[in-house]
DNA sequence: CAAATCATGTAATGTGTTACATGATTCG
DNA sequence: CGAATCATGTAACACATTACATGATTTG
């Protein structure tokens, strides 16, 4: 996958510039990527040269010409096909559980600690999604079904820090029930 | 994060070549690097520029020379302070997400199909985490409190995975349900 | 006889980020 | 008066992947 579908995306409900779609990359809590310049301004190149977007540039005085692009017949095709595509597997890259691998060399108290802060991180963002999600975070509800969609999209990402969550306040239970097993021992 | 951190956990138990190093990554299901060249043996000079880790060189005859790298004690410093330091979110890059915000301009039936491909693929690498898990993936297991960390991060993906199937087979129903109600409003 | 193992390294390419550059206008 | 908005674009850098390159030895 890369960004290029996801601006095909986007043009495929309506026309707009590179300012635009870096606007709503940034704004998207969902989508994974930051919303640089860099990548949008060349891809729209890419996807012109390929005739897969066109692009009306309109003169300005003061101010760099703005160049809308639309999507192309063509585009929409590539779009569908990429969308009808088999699905990848997520990728995670979750550095904690990489930190976790050799947290063993660090006292209880100090583990307890670093996953405290874990989960206290995993709760602000939760609040922040749900937030979100109360907001109605800029749907676009075109049809029911795409209302569906969307409210599933982010249930995933709410849900997805839920479950990481939860597993963060067992294995801190765990580890507090290993630490007074120790002690026990320690005493007989 | 690097990879850099995770060169410096292995080292922690043992010294090791940068042969050995790229076998350990390619093989673990946890780590998120495939354990190509470039990045390990580059990265082996960079710590041994900066003094985290040591080199010992054991000439071979027909064989490029082996380059045996252990940790120093200002390695295990580097290494303790990183694990110590305060964890990041997990990155999650699920380009299906990406697929479904525009899938609205699939039939039914191809909306249908996508999800089942999807699941059965999430099915697939779910068992093979379980299978790993169950022949015990390599363990290290030095001691009790090390085994439960490195249980936990196996527990951790395969909950991830849980997690994500459920999500898509509650959203099968939802859509199926969809449908049947919107079946229903024709028939009036 | 082909492939895997051992063991090092480099080159090319893809993907993503931050920062730099320009310059008028409007808002707090 | 500083910051944000509009609107384009480039440069430098970080991180990661695949493929290329060498060459003996062992295994199926």
């Amino acid at each position: 996958m890369s960004i290029r579908h996801a601006i095909l995306g986007f043009l495929s409900w309506t026309p707009l510039t590179g300012y635009d779609l870096k606007k709503l990359f940034a704004e998207s809590p969902t989508l994974p990527w930051s919303g640089n310049n860099n990548q949008i301004y060349t891809a729209l190149v890419e996807l012109y040269d390929e005739g897969l977007v066109s692009k009306e540039v309109q003169q300005q005085q003061d101010r760099p010409p703005r160049k809308v692009y639309s999507i192309t017949a063509q585009g929409r095709a590539a779009l569908r096909q990429w969308v009808l595509s088999t699905p990848e597997l997520p990728q995670i890259r979750n550095t904690f559980l990489v930190q976790l691998a050799w947290a063993d060399q660090l006292t209880d108290g100090e583990l307890d600690d670093l996953l405290a802060r874990y989960v206290d991180e995993l709760h602000v963002q939760r609040l922040m999604l749900q937030e979100q999600r109360q907001r109605g975070y800029a749907a676009p509800a075109r049809t029911p079904r795409e209302t569906l969609l969307w409210d599933a999209i982010m249930e995933n990402r709410i849900s997805g820090y839920e479950n990481e969550l939860a597993w963060a306040r067992k294995l801190r239970e765990s580890l507090a029930g290993h630490v007074m097993a120790f002690l026990a021992g320690e005493e007989q």
